[in-house]
DNA sequence: TAGGACCTTGGAGCGCACTCCAAGCAACCC
DNA sequence: GGGTTGCTTGGAGTGCGCTCCAAGGTCCTA
C-alpha cells in the first residue's frame, strides 16, 4: 500500500477551504476502520462512536457489512479534527454535522456556529498569552534564585 | 465589607512576580470559604476538594474548626488560576504544590514544570491558530455561498 | 432563645470524551 | 480445516475535574 503525503486546498461540502489532508494512499477511495485510524490517529472504538453519536456522514459498507470509509470521508475527519482543537464540544460539533446534513439552506447557522467558535478562539489564545506572562515572570524568579544560591555557595 | 480592587505586582512563595490578585477586602487577612469562593470564582466544594487533594497549603482554621483563608491564600490560588488556564492538568499542580511545600531545594524542579507547561502553551496557542485559519476560511465560504443564494434569489 | 444562613465531613454522582469488553462473524493463509 | 487477524455490535468502564448530598455543628440577628 503506497502512501503518499497530500496538503493542498480541497472542495469540500461546502466549497474550497484550507483543511490539511491526512496521509492516504494515491487514487483510493475505499478504506477499512483500521486504515482510517492508522491516517487519523483516532482510534478505531473513536472512529465507529463519531458515527454512533451522529458526527459521521453515513459510512458506506462492504457486502458483508464492514466499514468502508471515502476521501470524503477522511475530509470530514480533518475538518472535525480541526474543530476539536479549538476546544469545540463534540455535541456542538454533532449539531453542525445535523446542520451539513439538513443541506444549503442551513449556511447562516453554520457560519454563526463556527463564528462563535471564532471568537472562543480568539479568547483562548488571549489567555494563554496572558497565562505565558505569569509563567515567565516565575521562571524567570526561579532562575534568580537559583543563581543566587549559587553565589551563596549554598 | 469594603471590597476594592487590586492589581499589582505581589510578593509570593518564591519572590515578586505578576499574578493578578483577585478582588479582596482591604487590611483583613482572614476570609471564609464563601468569602474566598466570591472572590475566586471557584465554588466551595472545589475549595475544599483542592485541600483535600494537596493542591493548597495548610488552610488555618477558627477554634471551631470552620477554613479561614488569608491573602496568602488568595494570592496562591490566583496562581493556581493562571495555571489552570494553561491545561495543566490537577496532578501536576499537586506536583507543583508538594515542591513549593518542600522548600527552597526544589527551585529546579518546579521551573522545569513550569518550562514544560510553557512550551505546551505555546503549542497550543500555535493549534488554535492554525484552526483560526480554517475556522476564517470556512466562514468565507458560507459567507461566499450566501452572498450568491441572494444573487439567484433562491 | 429561636430561626436561618453558613460551615463541617466522607462519600457518592455527574458530564465529557473517549476506551474497552465480550461474543460472534468474515477473510485470508497454510 | 484450523489458526490468525480484523471486523461487527451493545453496553459497560475509565479518568478527569468537579459537583452534590446527608447529617450534623456553628454563627449571627432579633
Amino acid at each position: 500500500m503506497t502512501v503518499v503525503r497530500v496538503a493542498e486546498s480541497k472542495t469540500d461540502e461546502t466549497g474550497s477551504c484550507d483543511v490539511e489532508r491526512y496521509l492516504r494512499p494515491d487514487g483510493q477511495d475505499r478504506y477499512t476502520i483500521s486504515e482510517v485510524a492508522a491516517f487519523t490517529g483516532l482510534s478505531a472504538h473513536t472512529l465507529r462512536w463519531y458515527e454512533r453519536i451522529g458526527l459521521m456522514p453515513h459510512v458506506d459498507r462492504s457486502h458483508t457489512g464492514q466499514r468502508r470509509f471515502t476521501n470524503r470521508d477522511l475530509d470530514w475527519l480533518a475538518l472535525v479534527g480541526k474543530l476539536r482543537l479549538t476546544g469545540m464540544p463534540v455535541s456542538d460539533m454533532v449539531t453542525y454535522a445535523e446542520l451539513v446534513r439538513a443541506g444549503d439552506d442551513t449556511f447562516a447557522q453554520r457560519r454563526a456556529l463556527l463564528e462563535a467558535t471564532r471568537l472562543d478562539v480568539l479568547q483562548r489564545i488571549a489567555e494563554l498569552q496572558g497565562t505565558l506572562t505569569v509563567l515567565d515572570g516565575k521562571i524567570d524568579s526561579y532562575a534568580g534564585a537559583a543563581r543566587a544560591q549559587e553565589r551563596t555557595g549554598a
